[in-house]
DNA sequence: CATGAATGAGTCTTCATTCAT
DNA sequence: AATGAATGAAGACTCATTCAT
């Protein structure tokens, strides 16, 4: 019970009596927006729920009153809680990597693209901590969702390991598929990490955790370019 | 509506109309057992369910059935849906440091050493794939149980911190250790993405996965031993 | 997601997500028409719906959508679900009605006033499937409009009872109202019986049916008319 | 909000807030019954309320109430609406079946053996006149549920063939099936049509209303049994 | 004339949890 | 020690209906 600042800055007073939430006086606030406008709207309530409560701690009602629009506008526009969650996924997710394509681009040095990939990678996540922090960390585990956050994941495992291949290649190296895949997993595993640490670290800084994964992994992979390999030693 | 064998071995009829099964003929079964059994079987079938369904999407209801007891018992035992993901997590957790634990003996040499927690890390997956993709997957991002996973992690990321630290300082080297931990979070993503890779590719052989995840990061952390870092390049 | 050709002709794409239709690039379509032909169309969608779904299952949101126009002028003209309803039931009733009235016309012979009536009757269903399952089928329990249904049924019966009498009374013979009222119910009774089930049996001519009901019943009135009657056996 | 003395004979002061009942002040009332009765207790109110609001129209919360539990419950032993209903269905049904069979034993003459069927039908329905009406009539068209109606339907059809089968093979004459199922459809028909008369009018006697069953559509069939038919005239 | 935007109220259903036996 | 019976609370989703444009 109480007053509350909607989030689209229309004031609103809001009497919660069970689980309603009934209007009183309200200002000439929930003004009617077209489409994109609210479906953007709703979008960003959601992406900041979810981010707080998971997947299945959010609850529809939440994400609405965030929006500040009745529970079926959200349904008629985004179809179900699963569609919703889908949306703010690709939304967020096409963010990320449209940043990232947009610093990396193909005709660099290697390590120079890598580097300015993790740049881009790292700033994105710094800037939208909610985005990132909700979407592929909360939704791994989520059957539902899982799915669509795997394929997402899969997308960067794909660019990584295509970036390793352009860089072999141009050193006349080659290595199998298999293995390509496997080493950008864990490269794109490591950064996850390293970007799950900057989520939980909000004083520290995008472009130092950068170079620290540079420094991390990248390594690694320079000797992997070399052709130096590690054997298990004879048991 | 069927004859149904219960996990705990003893039979029983059940009539299936509704959510309540209705017990039908059944034998003197549901013996009394001493509290440490009944509690395994409880933590068996609590794996098993939450692996499968995540912390949300299982109930309470299903893995009291799964184990052959009635609801009641559970909460007599564990406490509370949360109490029981958290003991879960820790027999797990614990069965898994302790694997890693007896491999990876301090007084080896550092790559001998990572190399060994490795292979008993990635065996330990690869044999409990349920376990532990139900647990550290899952869960990562459920908030009533996050905090507990990432408590687990953080003992394994002061794990590997550890043993680096062991190892730079066998060669007369310091580092920062907010370095150092940055290095062991990238290890352990990187490590943990491998897992999920292995989890989901039931036909891959831990050994070898053990072998790439050297390959990949151990390098890597190689360099940083011998000194050699790598620096954005003046922009 | 896909292309929908609107029934009435007009062609509109549509990216459905959710509840609501998002129009893309629709023709100028939709032109306006005047009252009494999108009365029409809206009833004719409406029997459409309803005899799919019933009553209760169907959603304006359907009907609307099938008609090709938006909810708010279906209340506009229509004004309400139930009155939309009332409404699909009169058109169908009085085209019903009328069939059967031009065919049973007064100045035959009993039998054979009957006999076209049924065929007319059985004609009808037949034809009209949709229309008859829905609106006499669908709406006999449901509380809002069952007293609708059962008027209109009351007209049937009624009618049929004037014929009954008008044959009697040429045979100089005459009964108690409440007993013909009785066996008219019994015959449209029987006769509706034998309609949903032609309902059902799409591969079923209506002039075989229309001859088994009159071997069925008319057999039955005849004896009645002729003054036979059955008594209960003491008992 | 008042006081409202709970069906099964317990009283409990209930105060409506809202949607949801609280439970004020409760006398030791809401005893822990066995399952077989509380869930006749459901069935009791479930009967009640589908009868008067259909099936679309009742709500299980309605239906708890009147049983004097919560809805879980409900759930927890019956499953879902649809299976409610059709526990509904099978309850009545059967009993109507049971009340039939036993009066229309096998070794009776036809006439005989009908006319104590059709006794026992309209007794039945004369007696629970909830039960048929809600159960037959109201559930016709609900395509949730229409297809339980109908299987019930088609045993009485079936039982009413069967009987006049074997009328017609004790004198020796023998009818396609076809032609049996239809007249059987037709009787069954018109027996319902007198029910729904007879649920309409309670002060209607039930054993004259089947005195007039027999007259209206026995005296049919026994021509039918007589072979004498009727052939429509050539046009 | 015509419609996109909007919602209050209610639906069925499920779940974690606890008595009383 | 063990369980069948019971429920408060909430969740996702839908629908008939109406403004404002």
């Amino acid at each position: 019970m109480g007053i509350h600042l909607s989030d689209n800055g229309y004031s609103c007073v809001t009497l919660r009596t069970g689980r309603y939430a009934r209007k009183v006086a309200s200002t000439p606030a929930f003004r009617r927006l077209p489409r994109a406008v609210r479906e953007q709207q709703m979008l960003d309530a959601a992406v900041r729920i979810f981010s707080r409560h998971g997947y299945h701690g959010a609850s529809m009602d939440e994400i609405a009153e965030k929006a500040g629009i009745s529970k079926p506008m959200v349904y008629a526009y985004l179809g179900s809680k699963e569609e919703l969650f889908v949306a703010c996924l690709h939304r967020e997710g096409t963010r990320m990597m449209e940043a990232i394509a947009q610093a990396a681009v193909p005709d660099l040095p290697a390590d120079e693209r890598l580097w300015r990939g993790l740049r881009a990678f790292f700033g994105f996540v710094g800037a939208h901590r909610d985005g990132w922090a909700v979407l592929y960390r909360q939704a791994r585990g989520e059957p539902p969702v899982a799915g669509e956050v795997a394929a997402m994941r899969a997308r960067m495992v794909e660019v990584v390991a295509g970036m390793l291949d352009h860089a072999l290649r141009a050193e006349g190296r080659e290595v199998a598929e298999t293995e390509l895949e496997v080493v950008a997993y864990a490269l794109v595993g490591a950064t996850e990490s390293l970007a799950d640490w900057l989520a939980d670290h909000p004083e520290a800084d995008p472009e130092t955790t950068a170079t620290r994964m540079m420094n991390a992994a990248w390594l690694g992979a320079a000797q992997l370019l070399r052709g130096t390999t590690w054997h298990p030693p004879a048991t």
